[in-house]
DNA sequence: CATATGACACTAT
DNA sequence: AATAGTGCCATAT
């Protein structure tokens, strides 16, 4: 049972703060934890989220408001933003500078 | 320690 | 608009 990196601990942190209905971006959070420029890293680290419900991961999407990628599939990760209140169409987000949080 | 990988971003074509 | 190529960072092996 490793622990997590720091790394880790931070990128969960910022999507927690992600409120329902809203959305935020790899970039974003990048910037936010300090490395602005480790924006895969921040993929990475999603993807390892092992807190699935309690950390919403499936918040965070691409800085020109395309969906990105998802542990379980895109088509999931659409699913429950749908769900949450987020349009979308095509595979990117309907008006998108309204519901995206950049901290 | 060196190399490869990936839920990205940006620029140039 | 769509497709490559480049940069950049943290993990995995």
């Amino acid at each position: 049972m490793k622990k997590h990196t720091k790394f880790q601990l931070n990128v969960w942190d910022m999507c927690k703060k992600i409120p329902k209905g809203k959305v935020s971006t790899y970039s974003a959070i990048a910037k936010a934890i300090g490395n602005k420029n480790a924006v895969r890293a921040v993929g990475n680290a999603l993807n390892k989220n092992p807190y699935s419900p309690k950390v919403p991961c499936h918040r965070v999407v691409k800085a020109n408001g395309e969906i990105g990628g998802f542990a379980r599939g895109k088509k999931e990760k659409i699913r429950i933003l749908e769900k949450e209140g987020i349009k979308i169409r095509k595979n990117k987000i309907v008006e998108f500078e309204k519901v995206v949080l950049r901290f």
